[in-house]
DNA sequence: CTGAAAGCGCTAACAC
DNA sequence: GTGTTAGCGCTTTCAG
């Protein structure tokens, strides 16, 4: 049984270090029963060759694969939405650094939305670290959570699920507040697409601000985007038809509220001077936007940090729930002194 | 050697099939070597019983791993860069479609600079179909070339490791131009960080036309970015104030056009009016100023598309190289017509 | 505390 | 064509 490939093997090391594949196998796992002398001859050896383990033959081994999934569901048959929606970048930069130095793997599986169950089930069937969905309905992660423990939701499901909570009826909430605070009373609202769970509550907190306001009336003055720039200008230009003389916009995503800037500033009118404007999220658009966007800042790296590091304690408590705030980033959409900030 | 446990394997499809493994292996890959009859009857077992092969003992069984990584190195400490950066979004973008289908997974590594060669060493170690640089240095390509030839980079890099290169010289000298045609004569220019290879070549690229159009004067009318929105806000700012009567920037990146974009209008000038401004990349970025930037269209995700095709094919050939075209996308920051398009 | 041995589930020669 | 037989490189009981 003498190795003879390139790269190699534990034998090899074992071989070198005078110990058996058992004992080796111990300590570069560094794992109890094996100690001492024996332990540094491992390293040395290890060292030495430059071995390094086989994660396919390790996974076969142990019956569990070093990676963690993040699964995005696309709703078109278009799989590169990604490219031009922020939101899951975040939550790849928000597991990143977690998986820095912890010898695991980072796996992106994007499904079409048609044959999500499908794909689902067969990520839940191979035993990894666990999965982070970042955007599954309820449904879908209920469906996975059935075949696999090993799992957190980044967005709001259903029963048992374990899943991050951001506060996303309270942001609503706070940010029409501070539209009312700075003077505004005719607040038109940007919601997005209607099935979706973000979405929903976004307006919930939305029009209960609206209601505890004593703005009531306004709760028609609202359209519903696609939580893409294309669908806040065209919500926005509709608003503005509708009621000219609107003085604040809340949108719920800073993409669709970077397509509402400019389309409030095509029809000559000044942001803030004229209507104020808060988004939603604090991704790339809210600082690209101009003047960039004051938002709700949705704490979605921390959520994905913790979600992986979840995962990687073990299996996360059935049921398990984690929440987040979501609060105010002053930019130039509400505040008319010129300081010259950013 | 019957199979007890709760995931049926390949044994237990042969079985039921009344095959043996290797006809089952067979017909599952579909290899030749197994025809009619049987690979219906294998089908029919595998659909039965729901069996999904392993991967852990595919990879180990063949050698290789079903697996395309991609690796983007980063520059400081700070591994969630990613979340603000655009670029790297679009390569994941472009790279998903083509894996669809494939039965192929997308691992992702993000490595700080420091530990890259180590790291690059050990993915390079690993068999899988291969990976896709997403923004190595030269030498770091090199050195993932020297361990491993499947391999693709998609910046410009150095011999022999096959590469994208889109055209950034000609990009650049193309969007120079097009700010010459449009009448402008104060052409300032803010360029990326010195020692990147693309910021090398717009830098070229810029000069060459500014040269060409008898600009040459301009060429001190120049600013160093850091390919940051914030970097292009600075060094517009800074650029202002050396020429106040510039009406014209040419930024090599869109996250720093955005930042410009702003810069120009914090001081009371008009985009495209007073200044015309043209970015590059065609980003996110891009859609989310206001106005939208004009720029020249960078096709990452069609580059990285192609990178990972070549993956898929075989081993890309040592020296491989395919161009792109780099295009001009005329949107707001250039045209005075304030035609509703967006 | 250490080693021997038995697989993990699959693929790939090699015989039939 | 199809089945038999070895392993892939590692972990993990189980003895010693």
């Amino acid at each position: 049984m003498p190795t003879t490939g390139l790269r190699p093997t534990i034998y090899d090391v074992a071989r070198a270090a005078g110990v058996s594949r058992a004992t080796a196998s111990r300590v570069i796992n560094n794992a109890p029963g094996a100690s001492g002398p024996l332990r540094e001859r491992v390293h040395a050896a290890v060292a030495e060759l430059g071995y390094q383990p086989n994660s396919a033959a390790r996974a076969l081994a142990s019956g569990r694969q070093r990676a963690v999934d993040v699964i995005a569901v696309t709703n078109g048959p278009d799989v590169g939405w990604l490219g031009t929606h922020p939101y899951f970048s975040r939550v790849l930069a928000g597991i990143m650094p977690v998986l820095e130095g912890v010898d695991a793997q980072l796996r992106l599986h994007v499904v079409p939305h048609g044959t999500a169950a499908d794909a689902i089930g067969e990520i839940a069937a191979q035993a990894t670290l666990g999965a982070v969905l970042a955007d599954a309905t309820p449904e879908l992660a209920t469906r996975f959570h059935r075949r696999c423990r090993r799992v957190v939701s980044m967005v709001p499901t259903a029963g048992s699920v374990p899943g991050m909570e951001a506060d996303n009826v309270g942001g609503a909430y706070a940010a029409v507040a501070e539209l009312h605070r700075l003077g505004r009373r005719r607040i038109a609202a940007v919601h997005g697409p209607a099935g979706n769970p973000c979405a929903i509550d976004r307006r919930t907190g939305c029009l209960r601000a609206l209601d505890d306001l004593g703005l009531t009336a306004l709760a028609g003055l609202t359209a519903d985007g696609d939580f893409y720039r294309e669908g806040g200008h065209a919500a926005a230009l509709r608003l503005l038809e509708q009621d000219p003389a609107l003085d604040a916009m809340f949108v719920a995503c800073d993409l669709m509220a970077a397509g509402a800037v400019q389309a409030v500033t095509a029809t000559g009118r000044r942001v803030p001077e004229d209507v104020s404007i808060i988004g939603f999220d604090d991704s790339i658009a809210a600082v690209c936007s101009n003047p960039p966007l004051t938002t709700m800042r949705l704490p979605v790296e921390e959520m994905a940090a913790t979600a992986t590091r979840l995962l990687l304690d073990g299996t996360p408590a059935s049921g398990h729930r984690q929440r987040f705030p979501v609060e105010l980033v002053t930019r130039q959409t509400t505040q008319t002194t010129q300081t010259t900030q950013n």
